[in-house]
DNA sequence: AAGTGGTCTAGACCACTAA
DNA sequence: TAGTGGTCTAGACCACTTG
């Protein structure tokens, strides 16, 4: 372990990148002690407080642990966040390690109901796409998925777009920026048009999943109603205490 | 605004609160500019590393942003945080304007079968505390819980305790800190016992979630199944699009 | 008693932004 | 050019844990 002193890189990050990588690659495992500060500030030739940097970033990405007296350690999971964040059907079937695939059910503009135009906060019969789209997994049906965008903000949409990427399509061609979303999830049974596009059973157990997604500046840009097979999706996610105690 | 630094409560936390506090109370804006490092510095009588600190973890928590050159502002959101992060039953109902209320179905310490085993990492036919409640809503059944708690982590369980507050009692009395779940949830139907407790069909809609929780250094202290009535239970849920670059 | 992380100081130079 | 946050130093005392 070396440190460049006149690289561009901060020395508190060429520490933690350094520390990470032993950790990633095994040198450091779970509960081992890692050096304690002062040992690092010494081997390195810099002070306390630097290293204190590295240390704190790495034990606010969760790799290490610090114990009063006792010393710093490194985490028993880190457990990967992976399938955090927003991510597309096709992201997450490719997580789950099986073959994403669609069938384009239909694609049109219509004039907004009442229900999707409050989700896009445009007024009602303002037009907007409807896609619908069952999403399969392996080549079986996995969800019938009805996504819904604003026809003035998502320009040029064709059926070739969004059987590419849409995600890709409104970040790389029209530059905007895809932030944040709210997803609800509840749990329903099939009714009698789901049960045949999804091959189930009318009455079958469905996990329904309602997002709205949002630009950096706040804007909604899609409403996505999802009706996932209760049999074969469940949904996986993760979270923090520590993200709003005040 | 004023400190104290004969207190026991470190500089940087005082400093913390208060700036927390005038951001709460609406006496700084969103996009408010707060005064400089040091300024804060010589207005307290301490150096600027302490400011630095303070504002360090307002950052982490989103109630400020720094602009390299410019300065630090208030940030514009912090108020979409809401439902996110680890909640327990009674915050979740008390933010949706219901009153919480429980019934102990039973309470005892049993060896852990397989399945709760590997959720909470120890070896099979560990004793494990298996506490069952139904939980309810303006007193009307909302889900069926079961939580596992290793007995060895968790020592000292009483009814009493779980009545109160469970996590109060892993934070407050045994000083061990919460920090992160994983939860799955899918959908699923009533089984014959379910629908008793729930007082629902048998075969109505349910919503499943399945939740291992963990402590700081990683070890889980929690496993619980929640089977929530489909019919009254929504589960609203927050992302973010970059969560995980590192 | 020795070592650890937690807190804190009083400076310093840098790159960046704004006027 | 003046002011800001970003980085860094070389110390210090504290409370805590462990031998």
């Amino acid at each position: 372990m070396i440190i460049d002193k006149n690289s561009p890189i901060p020395i508190y990050h060429q520490i933690e990148e350094q520390i990470k990588a032993k950790i990633e690659n095994g040198f450091l495992l779970p509960d081992d002690a890692i050096p304690s500060e002062r040992e690092y500030a010494e081997k390195f030739g810099v002070s306390r407080m630097t290293v204190r940097q590295a240390l704190n970033n790495l034990v606010n990405d969760g790799f290490l642990v610090r114990q009063k007296g006792r010393g710093t350690f490194v985490s028993k999971k880190k457990v990967e966040q992976k399938l955090q964040g927003l991510t597309s059907f096709t992201e997450d079937m490719q997580e789950r390690g099986m073959k994403p695939s669609n069938k384009l059910v239909h694609f049109e503009i219509i004039p907004a109901i009442e229900s999707v135009a409050s989700q896009l906060d445009v007024p009602v019969h303002t037009p907007v796409y409807e896609v619908k789209r069952v999403r399969l997994a392996d080549d079986i049906p996995m969800a019938l998925e009805t996504t819904y965008l604003p026809a003035n903000l998502i320009k040029g949409l064709t059926d070739e777009i969004i059987n590419r990427s849409l995600y890709q399509y409104i970040e790389g061609h029209l530059k905007l920026e895809i932030d944040q979303a709210t997803q609800q999830l509840e749990a329903s049974t099939a009714r009698e048009s789901e049960s045949k596009l999804l091959e189930v059973e009318k009455g079958a157990p469905i996990l329904l999943i309602l997002r709205t997604s949002f630009l950096k500046d706040g804007t909604p840009y899609e409403f996505v109603r999802s009706a996932y097979r209760g049999d074969r999706y469940k949904f996986i996610h993760q979270m923090s205490r520590n993200s709003n105690q005040s």
